[in-house]
DNA sequence: CGCGATTTGTGCACGTCTTCACAAGCGCCT
DNA sequence: AGGCGCTTGTGAAGACGTGCACAAATCGCG
C-alpha cells in the first residue's frame, strides 16, 4: 500500500508509468492470462494461485509466474494473486483502458465475419469504420456501420483517431492498403492477407495467416503417420511422391 | 544413388523416406517460403538466390539457408534453388501431396467466412463437411456444402478420413466438439474458441485468436505511445489508471 | 507470539533459435 | 583449362526463452 519509490530503476523521476519493456514471449502471453482471469472472476473467485491460473491458461506456472513478475505485479506469497488487480495491471499494460478504434479493411468474405465478431468488442476494441475498394460494395451496412471507400480513410482518420488498422483484402491490394493506412499515421496493422507487407520503421505489423495454420497442421499429420506407417505397407505416401524427389536420399542430418 | 542405411535411425528398415525431424520454428515458416517460391514460378523465375527468396518471405537469408538445408535441400552454390524443385520438396515435407480433408465445426459468423475462404482449397485443403449444434442452421447450404448436424460427425468420419479438425465454435462449446473430434480419430485441430483445449497426447491443437493479435498490437501502441509521450502533457495515459494501480510506480524502462 | 503450511519471486542451467562470417563448391568467361 | 565471381551450407557465438528448485515472505492457528 506505501506509496514508497521503488528501487532498482534508477531516477528519472514524474515520468509517465511507463511500460517496463516485456519480452515479446511474455506480451503474447498476456492476453491468454487476461482472458483466464476474466473467466475466473465470472466464476466468483477473489483470488488465484499460480498454479490455478496457470492451468487456466494453459501454460507452466514458473513461466506464469515469471512473466507476472516482470509486469511488477503483486502477489501475496501464501495467497496468491488478487484477481481484480491483475486485471487492471494486465490490461493497464496492454493498454486496453482507453477503447481503441480498429479501422478495417476489405469487407469480402472473411471481412464481413471480422465486421460481426463479438470478440473484439468485448475485448476492449471498437470497430470504428469499414472499407473497401470495390464501389459496389460502398454503402453497404454491416452490424451498424456503413461500408465507405477506402479512399476516404484520410477523411475518417482526420475525424477519430485510429489505432489499429486490419487488413482483409486479397493479397494483391494489401501492400497498397497498408501503405494508405501508413500515410494517415496507423502504427499497427494486423494483416490477414496471404503476403508480407513492407512498412517503415516504427509501424508494427502482425499477420495472421489461415491457410498456414493448417499447414503447420498438415506437416505434424503427416510426420506422425510416416512414423505410425506400417513397414509392410511400403510406400503410401511415397507413391504420391514426384519422380525428382526419389533421388532426394535425404541422408540423415547430422542426426540427433 | 546408394540405397545405403542410414545411420542415426536404427533398425525401422524400408520405411518411408522419414521427415527429418526438423524444428518447430523452422516448419512454422516452410508455408511462407512456400507462398512465395509460388509467386516466383509465377513470375516466371526458374532458379533463385536464398537472398532473393528470403526477401520474397520475409525473413533473413541466413536463417533461409539453414531452413532448407535442414530438410535436406539441394541448392547450387553460385546459382541458388530451383524453383520448381524446391516447392515440390517443401509441398512433400508440409504433407500436401494429397489434398487433405477439413472438417469444420461452427458455422456462425466465423465459421461461415472460412467456409466461404478460398485460401484452402488453393492451398492444399478440402474442407469435407461443415457441422453446427444448432438445428436451424443444419440443412444450411454453404458454398456447395450442407451443413449438418454435430452428432453425425462419426457417421461423415466413417466415409472418409477427416485429416484436420477446424473449431469455429463459441468457446464454451469447443471442448466438447474438440472432444468429439478426437473422439472420430482427428489428430490435429486448430481452434478459433478463445480458450484452451485440453486433448489427449499425440493429438497437436494450434489456436487462432484474432482478439489476442489486436491486443498484443495494443502494447506496442501503448508502449510506442508511452514513449513518445511529452513529459509536459503529463498523463494521458495516466488518468485513465484506476486507483489502485497508481502505485505502479514502475517508471522508466531503461530507454534506449 | 511463534510455528508450519503455502505460495511467490528468482538464480541457474539447459535447450532452442538467430545471426554472423567464411570456407567449399559451382558455373561462366576468357 | 584455369581463374574469378557468386552463392550455398555450416561452425560457432550469442540472444532468447523455458523450467527446475529453493529461499523469502505471508497468513492462519494454536
Amino acid at each position: 500500500m506505501s506509496q514508497h519509490r521503488q528501487p532498482g530503476v534508477p531516477g528519472r523521476a514524474g515520468a509517465v508509468p511507463a511500460l517496463p519493456d516485456l519480452p515479446e514471449a511474455t506480451v503474447a502471453r498476456l492476453p491468454e492470462y487476461l482472458r483466464a482471469l476474466h473467466n475466473l472472476a465470472d466464476a466468483g473467485h477473489e483470488t488465484i494461485s499460480s498454479e490455478g491460473l496457470s492451468a487456466s491458461a494453459g501454460v507452466n506456472s514458473a513461466k506464469l509466474r515469471k512473466d507476472l513478475s516482470h509486469l511488477g505485479s503483486y502477489g501475496t506469497r501464501g495467497v496468491g494473486y488478487d484477481v481484480a488487480l491483475l486485471i487492471e495491471q494486465i490490461e493497464y499494460v496492454l493498454g486496453l483502458t482507453q477503447r481503441r478504434a480498429v479501422a478495417l479493411v476489405g469487407v469480402g468474405n472473411l471481412g464481413h465475419a471480422l465486421a460481426g465478431y463479438d470478440g473484439f468488442a468485448s475485448r476492449g476494441f471498437r470497430i470504428a469504420a469499414l472499407f473497401d475498394a470495390d464501389p459496389s460494395r460502398v454503402g453497404e451496412e454491416i452490424n451498424g456501420l456503413v461500408v465507405r471507400h477506402v479512399d476516404d480513410l484520410p477523411a475518417v482518420a482526420a475525424q477519430e483517431s485510429i489505432a489499429i488498422g486490419v487488413i482483409a483484402t486479397p493479397a494483391p491490394a494489401a501492400q497498397r492498403v497498408a501503405d494508405q493506412l501508413v500515410a494517415v499515421g496507423v502504427t499497427s496493422i494486423l494483416n490477414f492477407a496471404p503476403c508480407v507487407l513492407s512498412v517503415p520503421e516504427g509501424v508494427d505489423v502482425r499477420k495472421v495467416d489461415l491457410a498456414i495454420e493448417l499447414q503447420i497442421l498438415s506437416f505434424h499429420e503427416h510426420r506422425k503417420a510416416s512414423l505410425t506407417a506400417l513397414p509392410a505397407t511400403g510406400g503410401s505416401a511415397l507413391t504420391a511422391l514426384p519422380g525428382g524427389l526419389a533421388a532426394t536420399d535425404t541422408q540423415e542430418a547430422i542426426g540427433t
